[in-house]
DNA sequence: CTGATACTGCCAAATTCTGGCAGTATCATA
DNA sequence: TATGATACTGCCAGAATTTGGCAGTATCAG
């Protein structure tokens, strides 16, 4: 790969890594030197690239750099199109129609053969197992955990032991045969997870609770052991 | 002036210029023989410039290729997320990286409120079942549906019987717990679906199969009665 | 203090880049 | 249909850049 590649690369690499990054790590996934990275760097600089680097913690790309990112090439489009057909299929109703217009805004400022990439990807979800209907509205919960909000729950557990809760909503965890709540429970001062299928009623509550869900969320990923991922 | 700032500099020469702009114009304001700005030219487009070149008329940047701000509503947002995570949880690498650079991408046109949604977003992938590593080179295949290439298959049914075939590959199909390359096979004279995890051996041909690769889709859908969607 | 990391200068080998030339292909137009 | 303008390609040899390694310094977090 020639060096004026390599550059655009690279600002893409600083791109996707929202927190800093070693320029070992950086030189590896573009293959490169140590040295010659150093190099690479100082020349985005010396275009106008906001690389901060800071010793013992890495680089990282500050927002606003002169030249917007290059259009999507084809393997992305079909990475979004993939991921949104899967929303589509596995999502609730206001969750399809997210997907879909968000790929229609982005279609609207395609070059005309990548919108026709867009139409024509050809990565199909195949359709999941039937996932029970909740009898609580999703879009509900999410704009809960959105709007940081108590939710007020009445819950039916594993045993069919029926309960009502407080809990401090922070995510929405999707798997292959059922949906799970995260939250931290006021009645039991610790976290939990409630498959949204049991949920019998909830009921999105005026108070804010004290935390930001993604410091909620962080917590609950170094109890379970789970490392942090950009995406 | 090194020849990587030159290619910007090119780029931006080309904005400039509404109208076509012949290769010599070009090389003079550059400062470069026309010999050097033809691979110049040749270098910018094969990183994805839309620069179009006719003969007797010149050069001529067509639109799309830079991407323009974006705007999306939060639930649009959280859609393309989860879309994305789900991506990079069940697909293979280079899909991974795809799906992770398409939303750097974008991020990097959000404005900065709509940038902090989309590292915020809540709604998570639980880890799918173990996808059995399949021997064969799954970027292969997309590229082979994408540019429409006859594929070699060496393949082992359900029963574990050996053949070799002709496919025309049309879609790849994302489950659960397998993956399904969609083909018409030259040795069947008919549709035929391939589970990744059997495919022993896959080579692509230089020569392309004789239909659209969406009319096959289409056809495919008609016999198994699935109705188009557009997403 | 220590470890991790950013950064710089130097150098020789490897690689790329460059301009020039000769030739072909394609388009617009006279 | 003929012509001029232009896009493009292959080849070459000299020029220039790039590269990786090494040695060393600086700075920050814990």
């Amino acid at each position: 790969m020639s060096r004026s590649e390599r550059l655009l690369d690279l600002l893409q690499v600083l791109r996707r890594h929202r927190r800093p990054v070693s320029g070992g790590v950086l030189a590896d996934e573009i293959g490169v030197s140590i040295r010659t990275l150093y190099r690479d760097i100082a020349s985005l600089q010396a275009q106008g690239a906001a690389i901060e680097g800071e010793p013992g913690v890495g680089y990282i790309l500050k927002p606003g750099f002169l030249l917007p990112p290059l259009m999507f090439p084809p393997e992305e489009i079909e990475a979004l199109v993939l991921g949104s057909r899967w929303v589509a299929d596995r999502g609730d109703d206001p969750l399809r129609d997210a997907a879909r217009n968000a790929l229609a805004r982005i279609a609207a400022v395609l070059p005309p053969e990548l919108r026709d990439a867009l139409d024509a990807s050809a990565l199909l979800v195949g359709p999941g197992v039937k996932i029970p209907v909740d009898s609580v509205d999703p879009a509900l919960l999410r704009k809960a955990i959105r709007t940081e909000r108590k939710l007020s729950l009445s819950y039916s557990d594993g045993a069919g032991v029926a309960s009502e809760r407080l809990v401090w909503p922070f995510a929405l965890a999707f798997f292959d045969q059922v949906r799970v709540l995260l939250g931290w429970c006021e009645l039991r001062q610790d976290f939990r997870s409630f498959r949204t299928d049991r949920i019998v009623h909830a009921q999105a509550l005026d108070a804010r609770y004290p935390k930001r869900r993604q410091a909620l969320l962080k917590q609950w990923r170094e109890i379970q052991g789970i490392p942090h991922r950009d995406v």
